[in-house]
DNA sequence: AACTATTTATAAGA
DNA sequence: TTCTTATAAATAGTT
């Protein structure tokens, strides 16, 4: 239809191949329309040039969505539902594994336990007698390090004690000598603890 | 193109919008195969007549899944994704749940516990004490039932025992008499169990 | 992008 | 549905 025949075949020249795609995509959209308002039709068409771009039509009357279910549904073949597939066996293994993991926590907690033979039993219990010995090892570790703590507050009180009743005693020492020279009393002395932080330190490790 | 020129509106005699459907419907698909080959084009092509019936043209180069793809890239409109979204969120909630189990229970069996404080060990402790508690006490009554069924064997024993001396005593005591009129020795006693199933129900028991 | 000679599609009829 | 055929529509090559 044209001013010459042509053979269906690919247009080499690639000038003439894109013109003549352009009309012809044209006059595609145009039919797949036609024929739609003429025959109460659902069309679905989607063109992509060989250059990547794409045009589509879809009836008014149906999303491409509801377009694609009834395709699969008439042709029996799968588009999405193989992937929906996929990831509902995924799915499957996963709550599968999520059961056994559940059932074994059960054990370990002594709850549905009625169906198990003497075997499993005493498996269970060398798991959960291995279990208790480490939480309980690692329990010790925690009284321990707070008894270490301890020890070092009750230390560190002792030097405190120490310093003051020292500094103390300079102060009275020096008290006398002090009253003739300094009648504002300006000059004060601080004590300082001689690790500053480690009390804060000790503290927060006996309250955890 | 036709003896008449048609208006582009819904055809109302039913049978020639039928004939004219199944004309243009061909056409289409026509123009669809031709692009195709011409241009170097990807056709995808559905068609639905009002009958409910459907026609379909893939162009041979790509499948329809690809093409869909393609057409989700490309226009941004959700086909599939949607759904596969929310299966991936299921997904991922179900393995967040798994890791959570996962983790309570290696922390029953002692493992991971270096991040614990002191409240946790001690949660956990006591629910590890619990149900080796409750392990314990099923393990006690396997072998409760271990013993009674010992004690029913013994007694069991104690009986046959008891019945086979008795029919041996019987046998001994008429064997003279057997003697005189069996020359063959073709008839015979047998000795019967009084339950004969019990011994293997409890046999199972003990076995299992 | 427009033009137009031709081919192609198809509406109506059988 | 299919065939026929007159005619409308599409489009290949040209400008």
């Amino acid at each position: 239809m044209g001013r010459g025949k042509i053979e269906i075949k690919r247009i080499e020249n690639a000038n003439n191949r894109v013109v003549t795609f352009s009309k012809r995509r044209n006059g595609l959209v145009k039919k797949a329309k036609e024929i739609t308002v003429l025959c109460d039709a659902k069309v679905a068409l989607i063109v992509f040039a060989s250059n990547g771009k794409m045009t589509d039509y879809c009836c008014p009357s149906m999303d491409l969505g509801a377009m694609l279910d009834q395709y699969q549904k008439l042709s029996g073949k799968k588009l999405w539902d193989a992937k929906h597939e996929n990831l509902s066996n995924e799915i499957d293994m996963i709550k599968k594994e999520n059961d056994s993991l559940q059932l074994e926590l059960r054990h370990l907690k002594g709850e549905d336990i009625q169906s198990l033979n003497l075997k499993n039993l005493m498996g269970i219990e060398h798991a959960i007698e291995h279990g208790l010995d480490k939480v309980r090892d690692h329990q010790m570790e925690f009284l321990m390090t707070k008894r270490r703590n301890e020890k070092m507050l009750v230390e560190e009180n002792r030097q405190l004690s120490f310093q003051l009743q020292q500094q103390e005693m300079a102060i009275a020492s020096n008290a006398r000598g002090m009253m003739m020279r300094d009648q504002d009393g300006q000059f004060g002395y601080r004590v300082q603890p001689t690790q500053p932080n480690l009390q804060e330190k000790i503290m927060s490790l006996v309250i955890d």
